[in-house]
DNA sequence: CGTCCATTTGAGGTGGATCAACCCTAGTGG
DNA sequence: CCACTAGGGTTGATCCACCTCAAATGGACG
């Protein structure tokens, strides 16, 4: 929605949320296009909880997560969710062809993103044939993961799909083996197509099993990736 | 995989394919781009059942459906299996912006398709901004339905699906109110995320409902559209 | 220290899967 | 032209993985 202005909010945001997600040495995919074109990215900061745009609303702006973490999603008129992606530091979201976004966006957690004016991007594709390719790169990125989603919600089950989504966590925010999970448990359940409940299950039973270990329950460290890698299928 | 030549044999594969998918007046998303570049399209068949290309093989060519249908799918290791999408006269199918597929592509039924170089695509993208436009948007196309599809696997029941599943077929390829599927009930179940017998009794309930009337197993009319969306969330 | 919310755990219900006949229809060959 | 066959589709009976509902536990924060 974007109707925030730039506040000393930002530093409160940062703070809280920087025990959870920090930002990460990632390689810099805006930095791979608004660098390289000149364009110039603003800061912003969202609440835990805030949403970034809703679903079907015009596509203004083009997203990365500098620190926090982002979940997109859809409903069904009765309030049943399907979380798309999660989106965390360094991860490029909102962008689109077309004019309008497809999927909702919210802060996880207190999040802080970079973003630049998707009319200057495409200003910017207009003429610069890298910066064409580099867009269609990216959308190409996420029907992949949105394929590999569509195996996972449609033939996976239940044990499968949360060692899957563990596995995915590890690789993408683990630092010195262990995980701090920004969402909560029905999050993840809308995200892998199960209730919060059947999720916790399957965490509790990896545990008992000894193949990951807790530190208060976001805090998650595996502690044999092959027997989680034999679970998924 | 391409190991076929071009023979006599599209003949008899035209004839088997037309009582099912005639070919369709779409715009020809093909022409967009090849037409505008002067590529030249090859034509080609393929039987019932016969792999078009294989998951993680290279993307050599991109393809569109001239008549009969596809399915692209991706399998785990014990045979279940994922459709993502069936592909109709006039859809393309098997872009990619990385080298290689990342779903399996076969022939539903007796097929012919046009087929240009990925490379000679690509050249024409790094020249043509306007062609590398249409790429992205393709791509975004098929990124849309993904999403789209996530939700109903992940959150929709079976009756909602094969709702969602029979509005789409009508959409797509409906002719004169009634659609020739070209699918069986268990392609139609690995794309839904669920079982035949599945599909074939919510069918069955839709028949007895009076919502929609059969002529043949896959000669389906549509007798109340509007029960229909109300049936799909 | 108490409150609130996230998480875990338990008990029981159910939608869709599984297993098993049976049926229908389009080919096939006599 | 018709009987036979095979594969696809339907239907029935039963099972079970996951959902639902409920309660207890735990952790973070004021």
């Amino acid at each position: 929605m974007l109707t925030q202005t730039l506040t000393t909010q930002t530093i409160n945001t940062q703070i809280k949320g920087s025990k959870i997600a920090p930002p990460l040495p990632v390689s810099d995919q805006f930095g791979a296009i608004a660098g390289h074109v000149g364009i110039v990215a603003t800061e912003f900061a969202y609440r835990k909880d805030e949403e970034i745009y809703g679903e079907d609303e015009p596509a203004e702006y083009v997203y990365q997560v500098v620190s926090g973490a982002v979940r997109t999603y859809k409903l069904l008129s009765d309030g049943r969710r399907q979380i798309g992606t999660f989106h965390l530091p360094g991860d490029v979201f909102g962008l689109e062809s077309s004019a309008t976004h497809r999927l909702a966006a919210e802060a996880i957690i207190d999040t802080t993103v970079k973003l630049v004016k998707r009319s200057s991007l495409e200003k910017a594709a207009a003429t610069d044939v890298q910066v064409a390719r580099k867009l269609w790169a990216m959308t190409a990125g996420e029907l992949r993961h949105a394929e590999d989603h569509m195996l996972l919600l449609g033939r996976k089950t239940a044990m499968e799909r949360v060692a899957t989504f563990l596995l995915e966590m590890d690789r993408r925010l683990a630092v010195a083996g262990m995980m701090a999970l920004p969402m909560c448990r029905r999050d993840i359940g809308d995200y892998l197509g199960l209730t919060l409940e059947t999720v916790s299950r399957a965490l509790s039973q990896l545990h008992t099993q000894g193949i990951l270990g807790f530190s208060g329950a976001r805090q998650i460290v595996l502690r044999n990736r092959a027997r989680l890698h034999n679970l998924d299928a």
